[in-house]
DNA sequence: CTGTTAGCGCCTTCAC
DNA sequence: GTGAAGGCGCTAACAG
């Protein structure tokens, strides 16, 4: 890594001169342009890349908040905005600006992270989406930074979430009343962690009540998985009532439904967890009856008790829960 | 803003004292708990925040890429995870870490953004969904940092993109190629400079072509901006071709036409841009033919272009193309 | 026109 | 158990 000096050695001309340059200076300090063209060439040829942090160490007044917001590198990325949205309500309420960096990872490899593990380069980190074995990393392991962990259950760092098992006993509980008896379900292949929990919730629930699952599918959990599975389950006589682990698979079974002909809710209901997209389930053919997970409000939520950590208003973990919500739309009367 | 030498000061301890406590380091250094306490109230009382530039350089030596996305904070939120996607292939070809971090902006007021204009926090930017003022202040403004440019047209910074008058005309050549003589248009109220180019160059192909506008519809630029359109759509005689400014408007209209009993395409074709979201348009009812803008390959290619001129190994603006992809599916056949 | 110098706030030896 | 001192890379006076 080449710094200011390297350059001024390299050039020929002293240190404040390079930086004068290479900041665009020159003019106001009539650099000559024998100078500046020294220095280019020395900064070109050491591959020179300003020191972000010297830089800011030196300018800033202001105190940023620079906080990390890890992320799953998979089809969950679709609806990162979701998070983004929220986030930035936080943000707009505060009187501190806030840097957020997106930081992708793989799930099971959240530990490989070296910028959370030394901690030395944000103030704060949020988690979102981690898989069993990204918790355990966590819980055994000490940062020295506060962590805010969305949408899973903890007691060693503050959390926002809901309760998914009460999601998915909601789901259960809306079929039974309407007085389903007949259930069929499609659940992800490797369900991530608060998929899991509802599932479980969802099938104890039905079993409490009587109500028989009549079939499982498994699915891919995507629009287009939901596409193929459709054909399998359109190739048997149709349950009364088809549950899906989230809205994308139940969009591409309403896609693949409709291209046969068939009528929802008539021939078939349908009820999806609201997990992707809320304004996409209301403009499904028919519009799709979701129970919703507030993700926004995760958000919004886990930045706000980050940023109460980080200024040590907030000395003990805490945990905020928000209720899923049912939005019974015509695809589930 | 509080530092360590204030804490120490109301601590009544030394500077270093405070940096170990602080850092969790008491146990290795066997702080007296007597100690601890009071660097841990003073730091509480007075609100003290870690200045991150300072940790950093210290303590880091590998090169971190600090990058803004300039983001525009209205609807065209929801697409971000496309950016994302993008950007995330360009970082993993390459092997200095990128710290991305995304900035919303209001259109028109980029030039309120202190950051971008000091040029002191980031090594680089990228702007997207920049409105003509936006882009005039680009023009004007010197900055300090390399600036990328999505999908705009200017000589100044290197520009990933399409061309949009391109997409527009391939999408009106697509519907006179098939025979449509009789249009309707749906575009956006107060359209972004990209839509603004491809309406303009619709309207002029049709009108090359003697192709007649029937119609032409505002609406907003969303899902349920097409289903409310959709009610004044349907009330007249039906065109034989629809063209929307976006997917997401479409995907309203089509929700609404099913409902009330249309027939897509037999009753009317629907033609869209492709702004929003690539899989969603796979899985409408009936599937969704697009004009696909990929925003992905902007994003990626420039975070390429914006790492190039970080390094100077790019010195003159550059600016790549990529061609909008007529998708053919069952609206529009 | 160019160079010297004093920190920015923090971490880390090393000495007490 | 605690403190003094040096320096990370850079910027911005202030000198020449």
């Amino acid at each position: 890594m080449a710094t200011l000096k390297d350059i001024a050695k390299l050039a020929g001309v002293s240190y404040t001169t390079v930086s004068l340059v290479l900041n665009g200076k020159s003019k106001e300090r009539s650099i000559s342009q024998q100078t500046q063209e020294k220095v280019f060439a020395a900064a070109q040829q050491l591959q020179y890349v300003t020191n972000i942090a010297a830089k800011r160490l030196k300018t800033t007044k202001s105190n940023h908040y620079t906080i990390a917001v890890y992320w799953p590198a998979d089809y969950r990325m679709s609806f990162i905005s979701r998070l983004i949205d929220g986030m930035k309500k936080a943000i707009d309420e505060m009187s501190d600006p806030v840097d957020i960096i997106i930081r992708p990872y793989k799930n099971d490899f959240l530990c490989d992270d070296t910028e959370l593990a030394d901690g030395t380069s944000y103030h704060g980190a949020i988690i979102s989406g981690a898989s069993n074995a990204d918790m355990e990393y966590l819980e055994r392991t000490t940062f020295a930074i506060p962590i805010v962990v969305l949408n899973r259950t903890t007691s060693k760092y503050s959390t926002v979430g809901t309760n998914n098992y009460n999601a998915g006993r909601l789901a259960a509980l809306h079929l039974i009343s309407r007085g389903y008896t007949d259930i069929t379900t499609v659940f992800t292949q490797n369900p991530f962690t608060a998929m899991h929990e509802h599932q479980i919730s969802f099938l104890q629930t039905c079993q409490e009540h009587n109500c028989s699952i009549k079939n499982q599918f498994i699915s891919k959990n995507s629009i287009s998985g939901g596409f193929e599975i459709a054909s399998e389950i359109l190739k048997e006589p149709l349950p009364q009532v088809i549950f899906f682990d989230t809205d994308a698979i139940a969009r591409g079974f309403l896609c693949a439904a409709n291209m046969a002909g068939k009528n929802i809710p008539k021939d078939v209901s349908v009820l999806a967890m609201g997990v992707y997209s809320p304004e996409s389930s209301s403009y499904t053919v028919p519009p799709l009856s979701t129970v919703d997970i507030p993700h926004e409000l995760f958000a919004q939520y886990g930045l706000k008790l980050l940023i109460g950590s980080i200024k040590k208003e907030l000395v003990q973990p805490c945990h905020l829960t928000f209720d899923a919500e049912l939005k019974t739309r015509s695809s589930c009367q």
